[in-house]
RNA sequence: GGGCUGAUAGCUCAAUGGUAGAGCAGCGUCCUUUUAAGUCGUUGGUUCUGGGUUCGAAUCCCAGUCAGCCCA
């Protein structure tokens, strides 16, 4: 570069840009449009025959992440979508005697973060490292840009977050932490394939958003000239298909609230729901434990897993516990008659508790405080918390010999709640009636149509929902639920 | 929405009111089995933005932007 009239060695896209010209000036295509491999690195690796040094032949390409430059020949490393496997990227050794002169000339002002394709068969150095020794390469991909630090990679979370590629390609645990998601909802569907259970797709744009109580995102269509809500829960619609005859019926979709951020929302979030004509919540609590279980065994090899948080280390294994929330409620107040406590002694002892109560709350929502702040954290082992008071959901059966409360479960693992499943309430008179009583002034919100279809006749069901989202919190470990999102939402800025 | 913390070279980080530095990356050498390769030399800064205080500001003050954590 030092023939250039102004010194632009300092500035690291100016030379790749630079180098770009000069390819293209000698007639090279720096951006090339295919390139046949016959292995990605691991399987490269695998291929390797023990003693059978430069017999085996491979075609590999990738990103270029390391550079080990001696003169003469260089050792060099490419990045492929099996680069997080644990050996790392795959190792290339690019000797001048082999490729020749020129080529060797033209691999030496290769950049970090170059891809390139290369042909060449395999051999062991003597550290015991496969490697391709390299007979023809082709740059395919020019990098302008250069790679984050190779020791410490990328840290600052703003860019983790934001240029997410890089953190894929520089922190193996990102990449690791973020492919298991995908392990995770293609076991979840493979698992419930297996139970007969069919995947379907319902409406994100909806005119009425129901099945949850959110706050909802609001969009327009031109052409039909009105407003729609983005979906907040799949639950209505695949209840509609529970009338059409799809007994097992699971979606896994995109929900989206206009809420807050936090470490544990991301305004869109991944659900399942899994509804199962003829069972009801005890069915859903099998299903579940089997389904978690088997997750556990699938992706992760064990159902032992370390919770950070606590220092305790959560079993998946076995039966998992079972109590109703009431019994919580009693335990967690000293109170055996807490329920029938009036408000203000319900208020009372919630700020004894430490508690902000609100003096417009309803008493149920007083209890729940005490629930979601002091017992929801504490439960970090697998808990079916069942039975929860009738005010909390009014799509769920109420339970036949105690009215007050639903045949419901809130599965709490490592003090989130991951998997709420119902009894699903399907008398239509009784729906209309929670719908209208909850809707209030704002009658406009009951999904007028949803009653219509449960007139029809919805079979007896279970139903079950979990936030892949959180799972993947769980599974992984990770502090965030940035950290499970490969793009999560962040202030949008303009990039000049 | 409120509180706290942070933003310095491409990346990871120093510099606590007095000449903005290091490692990696980059650039130029040496080196034909390296493993954060090694070696010699070297470039690189709107210290997030805009104001203010001061002889002097990365540093202190105010406002803003973005992010993280906590709370709602």
């Amino acid at each position: 570069m030092s023939d250039l009239p102004v010194d632009i060695s300092h500035d690291q896209h100016a030379v790749r840009l630079a180098k770009l010209a000069e390819l293209r000036a000698a007639g090279a295509d720096p951006f090339r449009a295919s390139f046949a491999t016959t292995h990605f690195s691991g399987d490269a690796r695998r291929a390797y025959v023990d003693g059978q040094e430069n017999t085996v032949q491979v075609r590999v390409a990738g990103r270029l992440v390391v550079i080990r430059d001696m003169g003469k020949s260089q050792f060099v490393k490419i990045f492929d979508q099996q680069g997080g496997d644990q050996a790392g990227p795959l190792q290339l050794y690019v000797k001048k005697d082999v490729i020749g002169d020129d080529a060797y000339a033209a691999f030496k002002k290769l950049d970090l973060g170059d891809i390139l394709g290369a042909e060449g068969t395999l051999f062991k150095t003597k550290t015991g490292e496969v490697t391709v020794r390299v007979e023809r390469y082709v740059l395919l991909a020019k990098s302008l840009r250069p790679l984050p630090e190779k020791w410490h990679g990328l840290s600052d979370p703003e860019q983790v977050y934001r240029q997410r590629y890089l953190d894929l390609i520089v922190n193996a645990e990102s990449r690791t932490r973020l492919l298991l998601r995908s392990r995770v909802v293609s076991h979840v569907r493979r698992f419930l394939e297996s139970r007969q259970f069919v995947e379907v797709e319902t409406p994100v744009l909806q005119s009425v958003a129901g099945g949850a109580a959110a706050r909802p995102f609001t969009t327009h269509h031109n052409a039909l000239g009105m407003d729609f809500f983005l979906r907040i829960s799949l639950e209505l619609y695949l209840k509609r298909l529970l009338v059409g005859g799809i007994d097992r019926v699971f979606e896994i979709g995109r929900n989206f609230r206009n809420e807050g951020i936090s470490r544990r929302h991301n305004p869109e979030f991944t659900m399942l729901e899994v509804y199962q004509a003829y069972s009801d919540f005890r069915g859903m609590m099998a299903l579940v434990r089997d389904l978690l279980q088997s997750l556990c065994r699938e992706i992760l090899g064990t159902t032992r897993i370390r919770h950070a948080a606590s220092g305790q280390d959560i079993e998946f294994d076995g039966e998992w516990r079972e109590v109703p929330y009431k019994q919580l409620i009693r335990e967690a107040t000293g109170d055996a008659e807490w329920f029938n406590r009036s408000k203000a002694e319900k208020i009372a002892a919630a700020e004894a508790m430490g508690l902000k109560v609100d003096p417009k709350w309803e008493e149920f929502e007083i209890t729940n405080e005490i629930f979601s702040k002091r017992i929801e954290p504490t439960l970090i082992q697998p808990t079916f918390v069942t039975h929860l008071p009738k005010e909390l959901c009014p799509l769920a059966k109420l339970n036949p010999t105690d009215p007050s409360v639903l045949d419901v479960f809130e599965l709490t693992i490592g003090g989130m709640e991951i998997a709420p499943a119902y009894s699903e309430q399907n008398d239509p008179i009784e729906q209309r009636r929670m719908f209208e009583a909850q809707a209030g002034e704002e009658q406009q919100n009951v999904d007028q149509d949803f009653l219509f279809a449960l007139e029809h006749g919805m079979p007896p069901a279970g139903g079950m929902g979990i936030g892949i989202d959180r799972l993947c919190i769980l599974l992984t470990g990770a502090e965030s639920i940035r950290d499970v999102i490969l793009f999560p939402q962040l202030r949008s800025t303009d990039k000049s």
